[in-house]
RNA sequence: GUCCCCAUCGUCUAGCCUGGCCUAGGACGCCGGCCUUUCAAGCCGGCAACACGGGUUCGAAUCCCGUUGGGGACGCCA
């Protein structure tokens, strides 16, 4: 039984993106689920456009996901002489040839077909031209099979068969001695052992190309599961237009790797009716006969629902660790954290319920935190009334007097006024929440109260009463 | 233009392989209600789909063919 390898296999000419972790994602979980080596490997075999930062920032995308890979990451530029021995080797079996087309020749003839609705594959000029020792830059073709037919048993899409005539004879090594694409991909995997090729079904017609690759250089063709793409809310291919696409920019926009990653996997993939999975599921779960075929449309309104779950339930520990950067950046410090009874923790039970991303935890945190508070005028001037003055007074003087400070005994004195001045609770409830967190909008009241402390709950209420009087 | 893939509510999907259990289920969103100190959360309910046309069959969302629609690929990009 042949142990599973897989690869992800990004280019660093730009951010990782949502459907390159989305693939990323089945990789890893195919290769955890089969108890089998997920590989990670950069192809940047396109020296003028791949940069070093590009691949820093995939890294770092990576692994805030948390999909761990086994090996690597092996970068293609650092095997470049297995490429060129490979494909030296091709040349001398006569299994590849000189081309001596220049890029705006083929360009222009490329141009011309298609103005003439011709074919546009390469014509095969330089196939016989037998040139054996270039003089002037060449790019070395693959003498690709012409007959027949290419057959892939697709682990989603089942059979795919393609006609040979329309299959052409591929650059493998550049004029400037770099591998293209298509052969460092067959190079790499059979020689890392690649046993299954999961990625985007934009590389379908990649494959009937690739196929022939690995037998002429006795390499075992490996299966293919290619995955649907994932689409915007137009229906074309995700892309800049649609919002964020760096994974990154979904952690600025708080949201956690865990969720995210829940949000994609049922992008494309389900078991049964359930939405919601644990990684130890998924891994557990994991099936290619439950991968969808077709392309799916990017949901931003349901990953919010997905993060709002997860937000709500994990651990407040947990969720106030991964929320400290965000509300270091809103500036606010240790120091002020520490006005809240119980810290940044105690925040998080009572905002949960109102929050999708940790974004919206900072924002609702803020009238506890800040000092002084900002006073929505409008609430102020629709609550804080003269004739809630008593009210607010007398509950202000009662929970002073009394040293117990907590929900049971706010609770009755609130409810002892409420009862005496024949008032619902409604008429004094938003008065109150006005006046401490300077919103009509927040919690429950005696968990306001609870975030505040009582010296800043005293305090916010009798200045709100200063307000009673002014209006 | 050529080649390839795909097609169930607005969206993600179950069901399809192994036709009958489908009066097509769940989820997001939306609408309404309950709860209620606000907003949420939660609970209950509602709207909403088998692209179309032919076959095959006693019977088709499920199998076959075609049409239409969508997507992808056709680089000395990956």
């Amino acid at each position: 039984m042949n142990e599973v390898r897989v690869r992800f296999a990004p280019s660093p000419t730009g951010f990782l993106h949502i459907g390159g972790v989305r693939t990323a994602l089945f990789n890893w979980l195919f290769a955890r689920h089969e108890g089998g080596t997920f590989i990670l490997r950069i192809e940047d075999t396109d020296r003028d456009r791949s940069t070093d930062d590009a691949i820093q920032v995939i890294l770092d995308g990576l692994k805030w996901t948390g999909l761990n890979w086994d090996e690597g990451p092996f970068r293609q530029t650092d095997r470049l002489e297995l490429y060129r021995e490979r494909a030296m080797d091709l040349l001398k079996r006569k299994l590849a040839y000189w081309c001596i087309c220049t890029p705006d020749e083929l360009e222009a003839r490329r141009k011309e077909a298609q103005a003439k609705g011709e074919s546009i594959k390469y014509d095969g000029r330089c196939r016989h031209r037998g040139v054996s020792e270039p003089a002037e830059p060449a790019a070395l073709r693959f003498l690709t099979p012409q007959e027949g037919q290419t057959i892939v048993n697709d682990r989603i899409k089942g059979q795919i068969v393609f006609d040979n005539t329309v299959m052409d004879d591929l650059i493998i090594l550049r004029s400037n001695g770099y591998p293209t694409y298509n052969f460092s991909v067959v190079v790499d995997d059979g020689l890392m052992n690649i046993t299954h090729v999961i990625r985007g079904d934009d590389h379908v017609n990649n494959t009937p190309r690739q196929v022939p690759l690995f037998s002429a250089m006795g390499f075992s063709v490996p299966q293919f599961a290619h995955l649907p793409m994932i689409l915007g809310s137009d229906k074309a291919r995700l892309s800049k237009r649609h919002g964020a696409t760096s994974v990154l920019a979904y952690k600025e926009m708080g949201y956690l790797p865990e969720a995210l990653i829940n949000y994609l996997v049922r992008l494309g993939w389900s078991h049964g009716d359930q939405e919601i999975f644990s990684i130890q599921e998924m891994v557990e779960f994991f099936d290619f006969k439950q991968v969808q075929a077709s392309a799916a449309v990017f949901n931003p309104e349901k990953l919010r629902w997905v993060n709002a779950q997860y937000i709500r339930n994990s651990d407040p520990k947990q969720v106030a660790d991964v929320l400290m950067p965000f509300l270091q950046s809103a500036g606010y410090d240790d120091a002020v954290l520490a006005r809240i009874p119980g810290g940044a923790e105690a925040l998080i039970p009572p905002l949960r319920e109102r929050s999708e991303t940790l974004l919206d935890l900072v924002q609702g945190a803020v009238p506890y935190l800040s000092e002084p508070m900002t006073m929505d005028e409008d609430a102020a001037k629709k609550h804080l009334t003269l004739s809630i003055a008593p009210s607010l007074q007398a509950f202000a003087d009662q929970v002073e007097a009394e040293a117990d400070f907590s929900k049971e005994v706010l609770e009755g004195i609130l409810h002892g006024i409420i009862e005496r001045q024949g008032l619902k609770m409604g008429k004094v409830a938003q008065p109150l929440r006005v006046a401490l967190t300077g919103r009509t909008v927040s919690p429950g009241i005696y968990e306001v109260m609870a975030l505040l402390g009582k010296e800043r709950s005293l305090q916010r209420i009798r200045s709100g009463l200063e307000r009673t009087m002014n209006a």
